[in-house]
DNA sequence: AAAAATATTTAGATTAATCTAAAAAATTTG
DNA sequence: CAAATTTTTTAGATTAATCTAAATATTTTT
Protein backbone atom coordinates (compact mmCIF):
# COMPACT_ATOMS: atom_id res chain seq x y z
CA UNK A 1 0.00 0.00 0.00
CA UNK A 2 0.71 3.77 -0.94
CA UNK A 3 1.82 5.92 1.60
CA UNK A 4 0.15 9.56 0.97
CA UNK A 5 3.71 11.32 0.00
CA UNK A 6 4.36 7.34 -2.15
CA UNK A 7 0.76 8.51 -4.61
CA UNK A 8 2.02 12.34 -4.83
CA UNK A 9 5.59 11.30 -6.73
CA UNK A 10 3.85 8.70 -8.96
CA UNK A 11 1.39 11.07 -10.15
CA UNK A 12 3.47 13.85 -10.64
CA UNK A 13 6.21 11.48 -12.18
CA UNK A 14 3.02 10.38 -14.40
CA UNK A 15 1.83 13.73 -15.79
CA UNK A 16 5.69 14.76 -16.19
CA UNK A 17 6.06 11.70 -18.29
CA UNK A 18 3.05 12.38 -20.12
CA UNK A 19 4.35 15.56 -21.47
CA UNK A 20 7.53 15.40 -22.22
CA UNK A 21 7.31 11.84 -23.15
CA UNK A 22 11.14 11.36 -21.84
CA UNK A 23 12.80 10.43 -18.56
CA UNK A 24 12.09 12.72 -15.66
CA UNK A 25 14.67 14.05 -14.07
CA UNK A 26 15.38 14.57 -10.33
CA UNK A 27 15.00 18.46 -10.60
CA UNK A 28 11.88 18.47 -12.54
CA UNK A 29 10.00 16.14 -9.75
CA UNK A 30 11.23 19.13 -7.18
CA UNK A 31 10.48 21.71 -8.39
CA UNK A 32 6.47 20.20 -9.41
CA UNK A 33 6.36 19.19 -6.02
CA UNK A 34 8.36 21.82 -3.88
CA UNK A 35 10.72 19.85 -2.53
CA UNK A 36 14.51 19.25 -2.43
CA UNK A 37 16.20 17.31 -5.59
CA UNK A 38 17.64 15.43 -2.43
CA UNK A 39 14.42 14.18 -0.85
CA UNK A 40 13.16 13.18 -4.08
CA UNK A 41 16.43 11.04 -4.94
CA UNK A 42 15.05 9.52 -1.94
CA UNK A 43 11.74 8.67 -2.98
CA UNK A 44 13.06 7.55 -6.32
CA UNK A 45 14.73 5.21 -4.89
CA UNK A 46 12.14 3.95 -2.26
CA UNK A 47 9.48 3.57 -5.31
CA UNK A 48 11.72 2.22 -7.27
CA UNK A 49 12.68 -0.69 -4.91
CA UNK A 50 8.29 -1.23 -4.98
CA UNK A 51 8.86 -1.70 -8.62
CA UNK A 52 6.74 1.44 -9.37
CA UNK A 53 9.50 3.15 -11.52
CA UNK A 54 12.61 2.34 -13.26
CA UNK A 55 15.85 4.59 -12.47
CA UNK A 56 18.95 4.83 -13.95
CA UNK A 57 21.37 6.72 -11.58
CA UNK A 58 22.11 10.19 -12.63
CA UNK A 59 19.64 9.34 -15.63
CA UNK A 60 16.06 10.35 -14.83
CA UNK A 61 13.15 8.10 -14.17
CA UNK A 62 10.64 6.18 -15.75
CA UNK A 63 7.22 5.16 -14.59
CA UNK A 64 6.92 1.51 -14.57
CA UNK A 65 3.34 -0.62 -15.76
CA UNK A 66 2.52 -1.42 -12.11
CA UNK A 67 3.41 2.27 -10.82
CA UNK A 68 1.43 3.95 -13.78
CA UNK A 69 -1.63 1.95 -12.72
CA UNK A 70 -1.25 3.28 -9.60
CA UNK A 71 -0.87 6.71 -10.42
CA UNK A 72 -4.19 6.59 -12.90
CA UNK A 73 -6.25 5.31 -9.84
CA UNK A 74 -5.02 8.74 -7.96
CA UNK A 75 -5.35 10.50 -11.21
CA UNK A 76 -9.07 8.60 -11.10
CA UNK A 77 -9.79 9.40 -8.09
CA UNK A 78 -9.32 12.99 -8.37
CA UNK A 79 -10.96 13.60 -11.25
CA UNK A 80 -14.24 12.12 -9.70
CA UNK A 81 -14.30 14.26 -6.71
CA UNK A 82 -13.69 17.25 -9.33
CA UNK A 83 -16.85 16.30 -10.75
CA UNK A 84 -18.33 15.66 -7.31
CA UNK A 85 -17.35 19.28 -6.11
CA UNK A 86 -18.81 21.16 -9.13
CA UNK A 87 -21.53 19.06 -10.10
CA UNK A 88 -22.97 18.68 -7.14
CA UNK A 89 -21.44 20.82 -4.34
CA UNK A 90 -21.44 24.11 -6.83
CA UNK A 91 -17.63 24.77 -6.57
CA UNK A 92 -16.22 26.92 -9.37
CA UNK A 93 -13.68 25.49 -11.47
CA UNK A 94 -11.17 27.03 -9.67
CA UNK A 95 -11.61 25.99 -5.94
CA UNK A 96 -11.81 22.66 -6.70
CA UNK A 97 -8.24 21.53 -7.00
CA UNK A 98 -7.00 21.98 -3.18
CA UNK A 99 -9.70 19.72 -1.89
CA UNK A 100 -9.19 17.20 -5.01
CA UNK A 101 -5.94 16.77 -3.48
CA UNK A 102 -6.81 15.65 -0.12
CA UNK A 103 -9.65 13.53 -1.44
CA UNK A 104 -7.60 11.76 -3.95
CA UNK A 105 -5.93 9.90 -1.07
CA UNK A 106 -9.17 8.31 0.49
CA UNK A 107 -8.56 4.14 0.25
CA UNK A 108 -11.82 2.87 -0.64
CA UNK A 109 -12.55 1.03 -3.56
CA UNK A 110 -16.31 0.67 -3.27
CA UNK A 111 -16.71 4.56 -1.83
CA UNK A 112 -15.14 5.40 -5.50
CA UNK A 113 -17.42 2.35 -7.40
CA UNK A 114 -20.54 4.31 -5.73
CA UNK A 115 -19.13 7.94 -6.28
CA UNK A 116 -18.90 6.92 -10.07
CA UNK A 117 -21.87 5.44 -10.02
CA UNK A 118 -23.68 8.25 -8.31
CA UNK A 119 -21.77 11.07 -10.94
CA UNK A 120 -23.47 9.02 -13.76
CA UNK A 121 -20.11 7.39 -14.86
CA UNK A 122 -18.29 10.94 -16.25
CA UNK A 123 -16.05 10.54 -18.59
CA UNK A 124 -14.35 13.87 -18.51
CA UNK A 125 -13.69 16.05 -15.53
CA UNK A 126 -14.95 20.05 -15.12
CA UNK A 127 -11.62 20.71 -17.04
CA UNK A 128 -12.13 18.67 -20.24
CA UNK A 129 -9.52 16.12 -19.24
CA UNK A 130 -10.68 12.41 -18.99
CA UNK A 131 -11.44 10.30 -16.21
CA UNK A 132 -9.10 7.00 -16.15
CA UNK A 133 -11.70 3.74 -15.64
CA UNK A 134 -10.98 0.86 -12.85
CA UNK A 135 -8.39 -0.07 -15.38
CA UNK A 136 -6.91 3.24 -16.13
CA UNK A 137 -8.16 3.64 -19.91
CA UNK A 138 -9.38 6.65 -21.17
CA UNK A 139 -10.28 9.07 -24.02
CA UNK A 140 -8.34 11.96 -24.31
CA UNK A 141 -11.14 15.03 -25.28
CA UNK A 142 -8.49 16.91 -27.87
CA UNK A 143 -8.73 20.50 -27.04
CA UNK A 144 -9.13 23.13 -29.77
CA UNK A 145 -8.65 26.56 -30.26
CA UNK A 146 -12.01 28.02 -30.75
CA UNK A 147 -10.99 30.21 -33.78
CA UNK A 148 -10.82 26.41 -35.07
CA UNK A 149 -14.58 25.66 -34.63
CA UNK A 150 -16.94 25.94 -37.93
CA UNK A 151 -20.27 27.60 -38.24
CA UNK A 152 -23.04 26.78 -35.70
CA UNK A 153 -20.44 24.24 -34.50
CA UNK A 154 -20.51 23.87 -30.34
CA UNK A 155 -18.10 23.78 -27.57
CA UNK A 156 -17.12 24.64 -24.02
CA UNK A 157 -14.61 26.16 -22.71
CA UNK A 158 -11.67 24.34 -20.97
CA UNK A 159 -8.66 26.66 -20.77
CA UNK A 160 -6.89 29.42 -22.43
CA UNK A 161 -4.08 29.43 -23.46
CA UNK A 162 -2.63 32.98 -22.22
CA UNK A 163 -4.29 33.56 -18.70
CA UNK A 164 -2.48 36.89 -18.02
CA UNK A 165 -5.03 39.48 -16.10
CA UNK A 166 -6.23 41.58 -18.40
CA UNK A 167 -7.11 38.68 -20.96
CA UNK A 168 -9.35 36.73 -18.08
CA UNK A 169 -10.68 40.78 -17.38
CA UNK A 170 -12.34 40.80 -20.76
CA UNK A 171 -13.37 37.30 -20.82
CA UNK A 172 -15.10 38.14 -17.62
CA UNK A 173 -16.37 41.15 -19.69
CA UNK A 174 -17.87 39.31 -22.10
CA UNK A 175 -19.44 36.48 -20.11
CA UNK A 176 -17.44 33.68 -20.60
CA UNK A 177 -15.94 31.56 -18.24
CA UNK A 178 -14.66 28.10 -17.87
CA UNK A 179 -17.66 25.83 -18.62
CA UNK A 180 -19.57 28.10 -20.65
CA UNK A 181 -20.69 27.15 -23.90
CA UNK A 182 -20.17 28.58 -26.73
CA UNK A 183 -21.78 28.50 -30.42
CA UNK A 184 -20.34 29.81 -33.26
CA UNK A 185 -23.15 32.02 -35.31
CA UNK A 186 -20.78 33.18 -37.82
CA UNK A 187 -17.03 34.12 -39.12
CA UNK A 188 -15.93 37.45 -40.09
CA UNK A 189 -13.99 36.79 -43.19
CA UNK A 190 -13.09 40.56 -43.19
CA UNK A 191 -10.76 40.59 -40.03
CA UNK A 192 -11.00 36.31 -39.21
CA UNK A 193 -12.90 37.87 -35.98
CA UNK A 194 -15.94 35.20 -34.83
CA UNK A 195 -19.46 35.67 -33.69
CA UNK A 196 -20.43 33.58 -31.61
CA UNK A 197 -23.08 32.98 -28.20
CA UNK A 198 -22.33 32.44 -24.84
CA UNK A 199 -24.73 29.75 -23.02
CA UNK A 200 -27.35 30.71 -25.49
CA UNK A 201 -27.60 34.05 -24.06
CA UNK A 202 -25.57 36.75 -24.82
CA UNK A 203 -24.11 37.48 -28.86
CA UNK A 204 -20.67 38.88 -29.07
CA UNK A 205 -17.99 39.07 -31.69
CA UNK A 206 -14.42 38.43 -30.84
CA UNK A 207 -11.19 39.06 -32.23
CA UNK A 208 -8.83 36.45 -33.83
CA UNK A 209 -6.62 36.97 -31.48
CA UNK A 210 -9.33 36.02 -28.65
CA UNK A 211 -10.28 33.14 -30.20
CA UNK A 212 -6.88 31.93 -30.98
CA UNK A 213 -6.58 31.70 -26.91
CA UNK A 214 -9.54 30.28 -25.97
CA UNK A 215 -9.46 26.36 -25.61
CA UNK A 216 -12.62 24.30 -26.21
CA UNK A 217 -13.86 20.72 -26.54
CA UNK A 218 -16.52 18.33 -28.10
CA UNK B 1 -2.84 23.39 12.96
CA UNK B 2 -4.00 19.60 13.81
CA UNK B 3 -2.41 16.18 12.44
CA UNK B 4 -4.38 13.43 11.75
CA UNK B 5 -3.30 11.79 14.75
CA UNK B 6 -4.21 15.02 16.84
CA UNK B 7 -6.70 15.23 15.72
CA UNK B 8 -7.86 11.62 16.19
CA UNK B 9 -6.30 11.83 19.74
CA UNK B 10 -8.50 14.75 20.57
CA UNK B 11 -12.01 13.12 19.10
CA UNK B 12 -11.04 9.95 20.73
CA UNK B 13 -10.67 11.89 24.31
CA UNK B 14 -13.87 13.75 23.78
CA UNK B 15 -15.38 10.65 23.52
CA UNK B 16 -14.12 9.21 26.69
CA UNK B 17 -14.59 11.85 28.37
CA UNK B 18 -18.38 12.16 27.49
CA UNK B 19 -18.69 8.66 28.19
CA UNK B 20 -17.61 8.43 31.38
CA UNK B 21 -17.28 11.97 32.89
CA UNK B 22 -14.15 11.90 34.45
CA UNK B 23 -10.82 12.64 33.82
CA UNK B 24 -9.55 10.06 31.04
CA UNK B 25 -6.71 7.65 31.90
CA UNK B 26 -3.42 6.69 29.66
CA UNK B 27 -4.55 3.48 29.02
CA UNK B 28 -7.75 3.93 28.15
CA UNK B 29 -6.67 6.21 25.66
CA UNK B 30 -4.30 3.43 24.37
CA UNK B 31 -6.91 1.02 24.63
CA UNK B 32 -9.40 2.83 22.20
CA UNK B 33 -6.78 4.06 19.57
CA UNK B 34 -4.59 0.49 19.92
CA UNK B 35 -1.89 2.23 20.76
CA UNK B 36 0.94 2.02 23.44
CA UNK B 37 0.25 3.60 26.77
CA UNK B 38 4.02 5.56 26.04
CA UNK B 39 2.93 6.62 22.69
CA UNK B 40 -0.20 8.58 24.74
CA UNK B 41 2.17 10.53 26.67
CA UNK B 42 3.92 11.70 24.49
CA UNK B 43 1.38 12.82 22.49
CA UNK B 44 -0.71 14.36 25.68
CA UNK B 45 2.15 16.39 26.34
CA UNK B 46 2.03 17.50 22.74
CA UNK B 47 -1.90 18.81 22.83
CA UNK B 48 -1.39 20.35 26.45
CA UNK B 49 1.52 22.31 24.96
CA UNK B 50 -1.52 23.65 22.33
CA UNK B 51 -3.68 24.05 25.10
CA UNK B 52 -6.28 21.41 23.66
CA UNK B 53 -6.28 19.50 26.96
CA UNK B 54 -5.87 19.64 30.62
CA UNK B 55 -2.91 17.34 31.83
CA UNK B 56 -1.73 16.23 35.22
CA UNK B 57 1.27 13.41 35.61
CA UNK B 58 0.11 10.37 36.87
CA UNK B 59 -3.93 11.50 36.89
CA UNK B 60 -5.16 11.36 33.90
CA UNK B 61 -6.35 14.45 30.98
CA UNK B 62 -9.44 16.68 30.31
CA UNK B 63 -10.02 18.42 27.23
CA UNK B 64 -10.15 22.02 27.48
CA UNK B 65 -12.90 24.21 25.68
CA UNK B 66 -10.28 24.81 22.92
CA UNK B 67 -9.69 21.17 22.62
CA UNK B 68 -13.54 20.49 22.74
CA UNK B 69 -14.07 23.12 19.81
CA UNK B 70 -11.56 21.12 17.66
CA UNK B 71 -12.86 17.42 18.60
CA UNK B 72 -16.60 19.01 17.91
CA UNK B 73 -15.48 20.02 14.35
CA UNK B 74 -14.01 16.74 13.36
CA UNK B 75 -17.35 15.00 14.85
CA UNK B 76 -19.32 16.92 12.54
CA UNK B 77 -16.98 16.13 9.75
CA UNK B 78 -17.24 12.43 10.43
CA UNK B 79 -21.01 12.51 10.59
CA UNK B 80 -22.18 14.51 7.95
CA UNK B 81 -19.89 12.36 5.22
CA UNK B 82 -21.62 9.52 7.24
CA UNK B 83 -25.11 10.47 6.29
CA UNK B 84 -23.65 11.44 2.54
CA UNK B 85 -22.38 7.82 1.93
CA UNK B 86 -25.44 6.59 3.74
CA UNK B 87 -27.98 8.95 1.78
CA UNK B 88 -26.28 9.78 -1.13
CA UNK B 89 -23.67 6.73 -2.17
CA UNK B 90 -26.09 3.94 -0.58
CA UNK B 91 -23.61 2.82 1.84
CA UNK B 92 -25.34 0.07 4.54
CA UNK B 93 -24.61 1.28 8.44
CA UNK B 94 -22.01 -0.64 9.04
CA UNK B 95 -20.26 0.42 5.92
CA UNK B 96 -19.55 3.86 6.48
CA UNK B 97 -16.97 4.02 10.09
CA UNK B 98 -14.20 3.54 8.02
CA UNK B 99 -14.49 5.77 5.33
CA UNK B 100 -16.05 8.49 7.43
CA UNK B 101 -12.94 8.45 9.78
CA UNK B 102 -10.20 9.08 6.60
CA UNK B 103 -12.93 11.50 5.38
CA UNK B 104 -13.42 13.42 8.36
CA UNK B 105 -9.74 14.66 8.33
CA UNK B 106 -9.96 16.45 4.87
CA UNK B 107 -9.20 20.16 5.71
CA UNK B 108 -11.94 22.41 3.65
CA UNK B 109 -14.11 24.89 5.40
CA UNK B 110 -16.23 25.25 2.25
CA UNK B 111 -16.43 21.55 1.78
CA UNK B 112 -18.24 20.92 4.57
CA UNK B 113 -20.42 24.00 4.44
CA UNK B 114 -21.54 23.10 1.26
CA UNK B 115 -21.71 19.45 2.23
CA UNK B 116 -24.11 20.22 4.65
CA UNK B 117 -26.07 22.54 2.26
CA UNK B 118 -26.15 19.51 -0.18
CA UNK B 119 -27.27 17.44 2.74
CA UNK B 120 -30.28 19.51 3.33
CA UNK B 121 -28.57 20.36 6.95
CA UNK B 122 -29.07 17.00 8.68
CA UNK B 123 -29.21 17.38 12.82
CA UNK B 124 -28.48 13.49 13.31
CA UNK B 125 -26.63 11.35 11.53
CA UNK B 126 -27.90 7.29 10.43
CA UNK B 127 -26.99 6.12 14.09
CA UNK B 128 -28.97 8.85 15.48
CA UNK B 129 -26.13 10.34 16.94
CA UNK B 130 -26.85 14.31 16.61
CA UNK B 131 -24.27 16.63 14.28
CA UNK B 132 -22.70 19.60 16.22
CA UNK B 133 -23.41 22.77 13.82
CA UNK B 134 -20.40 25.17 13.16
CA UNK B 135 -20.20 26.46 17.05
CA UNK B 136 -19.95 22.45 18.52
CA UNK B 137 -23.59 22.83 19.52
CA UNK B 138 -26.48 20.18 19.16
CA UNK B 139 -29.29 18.62 20.85
CA UNK B 140 -29.09 14.86 22.01
CA UNK B 141 -31.75 13.00 20.57
CA UNK B 142 -32.94 10.36 23.33
CA UNK B 143 -32.43 6.88 22.70
CA UNK B 144 -35.45 4.72 24.28
CA UNK B 145 -36.29 1.18 24.20
CA UNK B 146 -38.68 -0.10 21.96
CA UNK B 147 -40.25 -1.30 25.06
CA UNK B 148 -41.33 2.06 26.10
CA UNK B 149 -43.35 3.05 23.14
CA UNK B 150 -46.71 3.60 22.98
CA UNK B 151 -49.87 2.34 20.99
CA UNK B 152 -49.75 4.13 17.71
CA UNK B 153 -46.15 5.96 18.39
CA UNK B 154 -43.80 5.50 15.80
CA UNK B 155 -39.26 5.45 15.80
CA UNK B 156 -36.25 4.57 13.63
CA UNK B 157 -34.27 1.61 15.41
CA UNK B 158 -30.73 3.40 16.15
CA UNK B 159 -29.37 0.41 18.06
CA UNK B 160 -29.21 -2.89 20.18
CA UNK B 161 -28.64 -3.25 23.64
CA UNK B 162 -27.27 -7.20 22.99
CA UNK B 163 -25.53 -7.62 20.33
CA UNK B 164 -25.32 -11.63 20.46
CA UNK B 165 -25.20 -13.10 17.14
CA UNK B 166 -28.28 -15.00 17.80
CA UNK B 167 -30.48 -11.80 18.83
CA UNK B 168 -28.96 -10.29 15.79
CA UNK B 169 -29.94 -12.98 13.49
CA UNK B 170 -33.75 -13.15 14.97
CA UNK B 171 -33.86 -9.57 14.21
CA UNK B 172 -32.91 -10.45 10.82
CA UNK B 173 -35.22 -13.02 10.69
CA UNK B 174 -38.30 -10.68 11.07
CA UNK B 175 -37.07 -7.85 8.84
CA UNK B 176 -35.77 -4.85 11.42
CA UNK B 177 -32.30 -3.54 10.80
CA UNK B 178 -30.45 -0.35 11.94
CA UNK B 179 -32.57 2.70 10.14
CA UNK B 180 -35.75 0.60 10.29
CA UNK B 181 -39.11 2.62 11.23
CA UNK B 182 -41.25 0.83 13.80
CA UNK B 183 -44.74 1.49 14.76
CA UNK B 184 -46.44 0.08 17.60
CA UNK B 185 -49.76 -1.46 16.69
CA UNK B 186 -50.47 -2.70 20.16
CA UNK B 187 -49.80 -4.02 23.26
CA UNK B 188 -49.99 -7.72 24.74
CA UNK B 189 -51.08 -6.87 28.27
CA UNK B 190 -51.05 -10.41 28.90
CA UNK B 191 -47.03 -10.93 28.54
CA UNK B 192 -46.14 -7.52 27.93
CA UNK B 193 -45.54 -7.99 24.12
CA UNK B 194 -46.00 -5.67 21.05
CA UNK B 195 -47.20 -5.82 18.13
CA UNK B 196 -45.40 -3.72 15.61
CA UNK B 197 -45.09 -2.63 11.78
CA UNK B 198 -41.90 -2.46 10.19
CA UNK B 199 -41.08 -0.26 7.64
CA UNK B 200 -45.20 0.00 6.96
CA UNK B 201 -44.92 -3.44 5.50
CA UNK B 202 -44.54 -6.49 7.70
CA UNK B 203 -46.74 -7.36 10.73
CA UNK B 204 -44.42 -9.17 13.78
CA UNK B 205 -45.04 -9.70 17.61
CA UNK B 206 -42.29 -9.48 19.48
CA UNK B 207 -41.40 -10.53 23.03
CA UNK B 208 -40.62 -8.08 26.30
CA UNK B 209 -37.33 -9.39 25.91
CA UNK B 210 -36.52 -8.71 22.59
CA UNK B 211 -38.59 -4.53 22.63
CA UNK B 212 -35.91 -3.91 25.62
CA UNK B 213 -33.08 -4.72 23.68
CA UNK B 214 -34.26 -2.67 20.52
CA UNK B 215 -33.11 1.02 20.72
CA UNK B 216 -35.17 3.64 18.89
CA UNK B 217 -35.62 7.13 18.11
CA UNK B 218 -38.24 10.29 17.54
C1' DA C 1 0.77 0.30 56.18
C1' DA C 2 3.89 -2.53 53.74
C1' DA C 3 3.87 -5.64 49.73
C1' DA C 4 2.08 -6.62 45.35
C1' DA C 5 -0.06 -5.24 41.37
C1' DT C 6 -1.17 -1.83 38.08
C1' DA C 7 -0.64 2.48 35.63
C1' DT C 8 2.21 5.99 33.88
C1' DT C 9 6.28 8.15 32.50
C1' DT C 10 11.05 8.31 30.89
C1' DA C 11 14.89 6.88 28.10
C1' DG C 12 16.42 5.44 24.05
C1' DA C 13 15.30 3.49 19.29
C1' DT C 14 12.97 3.23 14.79
C1' DT C 15 10.64 4.69 10.46
C1' DA C 16 8.98 7.95 6.97
C1' DA C 17 9.68 12.14 4.95
C1' DT C 18 12.00 15.85 4.84
C1' DC C 19 16.21 19.13 4.92
C1' DT C 20 21.32 21.28 4.22
C1' DA C 21 25.91 20.87 2.78
C1' DA C 22 29.28 18.42 0.42
C1' DA C 23 30.71 15.15 -3.07
C1' DA C 24 30.25 13.13 -7.52
C1' DA C 25 28.52 12.75 -12.17
C1' DA C 26 26.84 14.75 -16.39
C1' DT C 27 26.36 18.55 -19.44
C1' DT C 28 27.51 22.85 -21.46
C1' DT C 29 30.69 26.21 -22.94
C1' DG C 30 34.67 28.67 -24.53
C1' DC D 1 38.33 18.78 -25.02
C1' DA D 2 39.21 20.76 -20.73
C1' DA D 3 37.03 24.07 -17.62
C1' DA D 4 32.93 25.79 -15.80
C1' DT D 5 28.31 24.99 -14.74
C1' DT D 6 24.49 22.32 -13.61
C1' DT D 7 22.38 18.22 -11.93
C1' DT D 8 22.20 14.46 -9.00
C1' DT D 9 23.52 11.76 -5.22
C1' DT D 10 25.43 10.93 -0.63
C1' DA D 11 26.11 11.90 4.17
C1' DG D 12 24.37 13.38 8.12
C1' DA D 13 20.43 15.87 10.67
C1' DT D 14 15.62 16.86 11.98
C1' DT D 15 10.65 16.18 13.09
C1' DA D 16 6.43 13.51 13.98
C1' DA D 17 4.69 9.44 15.50
C1' DT D 18 5.49 5.38 17.02
C1' DC D 19 7.72 1.42 19.78
C1' DT D 20 10.18 -1.52 23.81
C1' DA D 21 12.22 -1.79 28.17
C1' DA D 22 13.14 0.23 32.40
C1' DA D 23 12.01 3.40 36.05
C1' DT D 24 8.69 5.63 38.86
C1' DA D 25 4.20 6.71 40.77
C1' DT D 26 -0.34 5.22 42.25
C1' DT D 27 -3.65 1.95 43.75
C1' DT D 28 -5.07 -2.34 45.65
C1' DT D 29 -4.58 -6.12 48.60
C1' DT D 30 -3.44 -8.65 52.44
Amino acid sequence: MLSFAEENYLKTIYHLSETYHEDVSTNAIADTLNTKPASVTDMIRKLSNKGMLNYRKYRGVSISDKGKKAALNVVRKHRLWEVFLVDKLKFNWDEVHEVAEQLEHIRSPLLIKRLDEFLNYPKYDPHGDPIPDENGEFLIKPKIPLSELSINATGIIVAVNDSNSLFLQYLDKIGAYLGAKIKVLDKIEFDNSLEIIIDNKRTVFVSKEVSENILITE
